[in-house]
RNA sequence: GCCCGGGUGGCGAAACUGGUAAACGCGGCGCCCUUAAAAGGCGCUACCGCAUUGCGGUUCGCGGGUUCGAGUCCCGCCCCGGGCACCA
């Protein structure tokens, strides 16, 4: 008997299945294209290629293999491709330092990629495979770019952006985290800039509402998501001040306080502040604030505990509802990317307003009668943001301050000085940067004709050879001067290209769908193929991408579902966020040094150990910690399999039935049947791998502690070849190979074209059952009992015990529960 | 501050609709195999107490409640992780 060796048998089989091109699966309408069987659409989210794989990707795809394999063998037909987001800044970056081209580096990578997740095992329509950086793959993603553009939902603007000065690009407002560049942790200033932007927040109400049509997200990731988009419904009520005949809608979430506003403030970048200070008195003190403001990074202004500050402007409002005069102020806290950029101020009941209120000596005025004792407040209990009966609030006066909103506001509709608004969170979608390393955007500028679009028929923009990757401020490509200059497709005047490129998360919004179709040449995809598939039925990656990727997904299927490219309304109906796996406790960087090589531990151990690893190390939802212990317990468990298999094949002959059993033989049976039942519960019940697993290895220790009693007797050896048959079916979508290995050596039949295995009802009751006997609801004693037996019987069983009689000896039975199979619990008094 | 997760042995964890808390794995201990070691096989392993098999007590972050019975349901708190945050 030898022992296990993975190497030997993962190699095999990972031969069998490139030979056949076991998991190819054709689009309708192709050979071999099996119109009878559902389809369910299994996707991970597509690596970026650096360096090599990392665990994480090994989990990723570990979940979803296991997910696929289940799927086929329940007859669906599975789509599951992959592919390289290949565009981004670190092969730019690194490019820069070393002068390689960006493609060299990525192709490396890619071509390491490759070669690893073929030797996990991986189930992969390899025939479908792409990479983000193919003119063939983004010549269709500058397609899309122009399909938005001919809508409308692509834009130019100026507007003022967030500039990492490290990296010289902008960045998307989703790239900055607690005023720092995600990317490279510089801080990032503000700069205004002509930029390309996606109408996301067109889309803001349809992403909101998409969530209903979903059919399996985790509901944290919704909430992100939905707090990212933070609708927030209002008033729009206009402000006006008559010395410098302007109108300042402000937007209100609390109509209901309007009585209640004491001054007004309006942000820093405000258009209208030059023409509100130009040559009067507070002109330099407040060009000098804002000045110092717009010095200051996003991080500083935003900081927790900020002191307010301001300045006044020596100007008034008028407040619609009362006509006072209000003084009109300038301050940082009001953000100009918010609302309208000014504010009504209500110190009564805005906690910000009040402490404004307090720093400038301004008055506080009640408009809502009550108390929050949680809150701080002043003497007066001021501010107060709960409900409450109105005062000081003229004809409002009395009314709940929940009913006096509509009212207020219908009386504003009605003078024309105010309606009902909605505000988002949102912002449009920059995406263009002045980098080298992504899909040019497919522009022209003519001096006459301007912005032009590239026409279909020259797509696609190709990348130029250049030399110098630095950024210089505006985007490398401005350096290739032959690819810059060209003439304009409308009036063949001279022209130039746009030099940026785009943001990688357009390459990646859309990539599902091209693997649907990867090798079309005349169209980003076949609709018949696209409708087939789409959309993805389980999706799967960290939750890092909750926010960006999955958004920005979202939002581009339902724009081409608009533009009537696709019929469907959402991307990935399910999603699966696999937890992170730490090491020492610590998120792996190589700058701690504790990382955790994939390859190193499938050269040790082979890829099956190493995947079942990291789907029993927990639930795959959450995270975990990475031990070599916990690797080498998985290790055992297989070898135990195989050893187990090369035994019972020796000594056992194919060919009995293990319906035919009895005794031990039927016991180790019924095991079998209850880890058939057992794991695919835990499949169906989101994922719980880790429990799948310990299901098989009970069924193995079982069949360990049950053999040497069973060879010898046929029923004994059908019953042993089918627990170890079925722990290779069962084990098959975590540990493929040797699955496949043990499965044919059992059964001569290849593991992965048998349907799941189902259990049988009558192989998972038995006829005796052990029976808890509590007294007041302690754990007295355990009875074995026929499981079909009536309750008298079981109580009196109950009472004859002798351990449970010392309970009751004196006492006086007040109550009697029995639950059948399960208890009886005897309250005595 | 707001919104999500999560707190169970020495560790990772399990417990279907309230019904034996700790399955499975790691680590530890013991035994078998072996000249020996490794590998492997078999057992024990929540904690405390008395003790001979055994028996009793305590235990799911803390405090209350509902119930014959609560890790699971309800109320109030504490701690850890994540997201958002001067968003009007």
């Amino acid at each position: 008997m030898s022992g296990y060796e993975p190497k030997a048998i993962e190699s095999k089989w990972q031969e069998v299945w490139a030979a056949e091109r076991t998991w190819e699966v054709p689009n309708p309408g192709q050979p071999g294209f099996d119109a009878e069987k559902p389809k369910a659409y299994v996707c991970e989210m597509l690596p970026y290629p650096s360096g090599e794989p990392h665990v994480g990707h090994l989990k990723c795809y570990a979940v979803g293999d296991a997910i696929a394999h289940f799927r086929r063998r329940q007859g669906f037909q599975v789509m599951h491709p992959m592919g390289y987001d290949a565009f981004g800044l670190p092969a730019e970056n690194n490019a820069i330092k070393t002068g390689e081209p960006p493609r060299v580096a990525t192709e490396r990578s890619i071509e390491s990629f490759r070669r690893q997740f073929r030797s996990w095992g991986v189930s992969i329509d390899w025939s479908r495979e792409l990479a983000t950086h193919q003119p063939e793959y983004y010549r269709w993603t500058q397609w899309i770019f122009l399909q938005l553009f001919e809508r409308g939902l692509a834009y130019r603007t100026e507007a003022p952006v967030q500039w990492c000065p490290k990296d010289a690009t902008v960045l998307a407002n989703e790239q900055v985290i607690d005023g720092r560049c995600e990317r490279c942790g510089t801080e990032v200033i503000q700069k205004k800039l002509e930029q390309w932007f996606f109408k996301i927040t067109d889309y803001a109400d349809r992403l909101l509402e998409g969530f209903g049509a979903l059919e399996s997200w985790p509901e944290h990731v919704i909430t992100m998501q939905r707090n990212w988009i933070g609708r927030s419904e209002g008033a729009e009520v206009v402000f006006r001040c008559d010395e410098v005949d302007l109108d300042f809608p402000v937007f209100t979430t609390r109509p209901d306080t309007l009585f209640g506003a004491t001054f007004f403030v309006l942000a820093p970048e405000h258009p209208q502040l030059e023409k509100l200070v130009a040559g009067t008195p507070a002109e330099a003190a407040v060009r000098e604030y804002v000045d110092r403001v717009g010095r200051e990074s996003a991080e500083e202004r935003g900081a927790e505990d900020r002191e307010k500050t301001g300045v006044a402007l020596g100007r008034t409002v008028v407040n619609p509802v009362n006509g006072e005069e209000i003084p009109m102020y300038v301050a940082d806290y009001v953000l100009m990317e918010y609302g309208t950029g000014a504010i009504m101020a209500v110190p009564g009941h805005d906690s910000r307003d009040y402490d404004f209120a307090q720093a400038f000596d301004l008055p506080v005025k009640r408009v809502i009668e009550g108390t929050d004792p949680e809150a701080p407040g002043d003497a007066a209990g001021l501010p107060y943001t709960g409900d409450g009966p109105m005062v000081n609030s003229g004809r409002f006066d009395g009314q709940g301050n929940r009913d006096a909103y509509d009212a207020i506001v219908a009386w504003l509709a009605e003078e024309g000085r105010g309606k009902t608004a909605v505000n988002y969170r949102l912002r449009d979608w920059l995406l263009s940067r002045q980098r080298y390393w992504g899909a040019p955007i497919p522009i022209v500028y003519c001096e006459e004709c301007g912005a032009v679009p590239v026409p279909e028929d020259q797509l696609p923009v190709e990348l130029p050879e250049i030399e110098d990757y630095a950024p210089h401020g505006q985007s490398p490509l401005a350096a290739a001067t032959d690819w810059v200059s060209t003439e304009c497709p409308k009036c063949g005047g001279a022209a130039r290209r746009e030099t940026d490129t785009m943001d990688t998360f357009v390459d990646s919004s859309w990539y599902y769908i091209r693997y649907l179709d990867p090798r079309n040449a005349e169209a980003a995809w076949d609709r018949g193929a696209a409708n087939h598939w789409m959309p993805v039925d389980q999706y799967i990656g960290g939750v890092e991408h909750a926010i960006l990727h999955l958004m920005y997904a979202r939002f581009l299927v339902k724009a081409l579902a608009d533009l009537g490219h696709l019929e469907a309304q959402e991307p990935f109906a399910s999603l699966f966020a696999q937890g992170m796996i730490t090491r020492d406790g610590a998120k792996m960087s190589k700058s701690r040094g504790n990382t955790v090589s994939p390859a190193e531990y499938v050269e040790r151990y082979g890829a099956d150990t190493a995947r079942t690893y990291v789907c029993f190390m927990g639930p795959p939802e959450r995270g975990g910690d990475w031990t070599d212990e916990g690797v080498e317990g998985v290790n055992r468990f297989l070898s135990r399999l195989w050893r187990l298999c090369e035994e019972v094949a020796e000594r056992t002959a194919p060919g009995g039935d293990p319906a035919a059993t009895e005794g031990d033989a039927r016991t180790l049976v019924a095991k079998a049947h209850w880890s058939i039942d057992k794991a695919t519960h835990d499949f169906e019940r989101g994922f719980q791998f880790n429990t799948v697993i310990s299901a098989v290895m009970e069924l193995i220790n079982d069949a360990y502690r049950r053999k040497d009693g069973l060879y010898g007797d046929p029923g004994g050896e059908a019953a042993l070849r089918f627990a170890v048959a079925t722990a290779a079916s069962l084990i098959f979508p975590f540990a493929p190979h040797l699955g496949s290995e043990v499965y044919e050596r059992m059964t001569g039949e290849r593991v992965w074209e048998q349907p799941w295995p189902t259990a049988e009802e009558a192989m998972l009751v038995s006829d005796t059952v052990t029976l808890v006997v509590q007294v007041n609801g302690k754990l007295r004693a355990r009875i074995e009992a026929p499981a079909d037996a009536p309750q008298g019987e079981l109580l009196a069983a109950a009472k004859a015990n002798e351990n449970v009689a010392k309970f009751l000896d004196g006492k006086q039975v007040v109550k009697e529960i029995v639950v059948p199979g399960k208890l009886v619990n005897l309250v005595v008094k």
